[in-house]
DNA sequence: ATTGGTTCCTGCTGGC
DNA sequence: TGCCAGCAGGAACCAA
C-alpha cells in the first residue's frame, strides 16, 4: 500500500537508475489502468531524457527532455520494477507500462489492482491544473504544513480526524497507514471530531505526522540499497507499524494490558489504542 | 457546501 | 484439497 513514504522510496530509485537516460520505447499493454493513458504518451516520450525524478504527494513525476511531465501514481498495487539486459525475467502479467532505456535497462509498471495511473501533461503550469492536483493540500514534510495551517485546514469540519487527514486536500500524501500511525503517535483519538484538533493537538498532530513519515522515508532508504532490491523491485520495505494491522495485540506505548481495537471509519480499517488516544 | 457511500480491480485469506 | 465469499484500499464520482 505505497502512501508518501513508499513513493518518496520508489522516487528516490527511480532517480538514482535513471535521472540523464534516454527512452527508446514506450510499450503500453493496455489503453489504460484507473484511467485511459493519454493519446500521445508513448510519442511525447520516445527519444527524450528523463532529467528528473520528482514526488508531490502520492505522484512520481518524471520530468521530460524538451518539457512535458509524465505522471505515475501506484493506487494500491503498483510497482515499479527495474531490469537489466541479460538478466531481465520474463514479463510479467500485470507490466502494463514498460519504458525501455538505450542500452536495454527497463523499467516495468506492473499493477495488479490497476487502481493506479499514468498520465502526461505538457508543462508545469498544466501539472498545477491537472484534476488529481490543483486540490491537493500541502507536503506534509514542507513548510507550509505545521500546526496552525492544520488547525486552519480542520476548523469546523464535523468529520472524524481519521476521515479528514485521508482528504487529500487537508494534507497530501497520507493513506490508511500513516493516518493510523500519526493519531497514535499524537495521542488522539481517530473518532474525534476534526473541528476539534486545534492547538496544541493540531501542534501535536502535524508534528507527529512529520515524524512518522520521516522515520518511514529512512527506513527505507538504510533497508535498501540504492533504494532498489535485489529483484529490481523499487522502494518497497519492510516496516514495523504500531498500531496498523495489530488489533488484538497489546499497545506498546501503555504499561497496563490496553489491546489495540479495530473499528471501521467510512468503509476502512482503523487501528488504535482507546486508552492512549483522546 | 460538505459529507458519506459506491465503484473500480485482483490477489490473498479464512471458512467449510 | 478445493472452492468461493469477503476483504484490502486511493481517488473519482454521485447523491443527499
Amino acid at each position: 500500500m505505497p502512501e508518501l513514504p513508499e513513493v518518496e522510496t520508489v522516487t528516490r530509485g527511480l532517480a538514482a537508475a535513471l535521472t540523464g537516460k534516454r527512452l527508446i520505447k514506450l510499450e503500453l499493454t493496455r489503453p489504460d489502468l484507473r484511467r485511459a493513458f493519454p493519446p500521445n504518451l508513448a510519442a511525447r516520450l520516445q527519444g527524450k531524457r528523463i532529467e528528473r525524478f520528482a514526488r508531490r504527494a502520492k505522484y512520481i513525476l518524471m520530468h521530460i527532455e524538451g518539457g512535458g511531465i509524465a505522471i505515475a501514481h501506484l493506487g494500491m498495487s503498483g510497482r515499479m520494477i527495474i531490469t537489466t539486459p541479460g538478466e531481465a525475467p520474463p514479463r510479467g502479467k500485470h507490466d502494463h507500462a514498460i519504458f525501455i532505456f538505450e542500452g536495454g535497462v527497463e523499467l516495468r509498471f506492473n499493477d495488479a489492482r490497476r487502481f493506479g495511473s499514468l498520465d502526461f501533461v505538457e508543462d508545469e503550469a498544466a501539472l498545477e491544473a491537472h484534476p488529481s492536483f490543483h486540490h491537493l493540500g500541502p507536503e506534509p514534510l514542507g513548510n507550509a504544513f505545521n500546526g496552525p495551517s492544520l488547525a486552519a485546514s480542520l476548523k469546523g469540519k464535523k468529520t472524524p480526524i481519521k476521515a479528514a487527514l485521508l482528504d487529500q486536500r487537508v494534507v497530501s500524501g497520507l493513506g490508511n497507514i500513516y493516518v493510523c500511525e500519526a493519531l497514535y503517535s499524537a495521542g488522539l483519538s481517530p473518532n474525534r471530531l476534526a473541528g476539534t484538533v486545534q492547538g496544541d493537538r493540531a501542534e501535536r498532530l502535524a508534528a507527529a505526522i512529520h515524524d512518522v513519515l520521516t522515520r518511514a522515508i529512512a527506513a527505507g532508504g538504510s533497508s535498501l540499497r540504492d533504494y532498489v532490491q535485489a529483484s529490481g523491485e523499487l522502494g518497497y520495505f519492510q516496516h514495523q507499524w504500531k498500531v496498523y494491522g495489530r488489533e488484538g495485540e497489546k499497545c506498546p506505548g501503555c504499561d497496563c494490558s490496553t489491546v489495540i481495537k479495530r473499528i471501521v471509519q467510512s468503509g476502512r480499517s482503523t487501528f488504535y489504542c482507546a486508552k492512549r488516544q483522546r
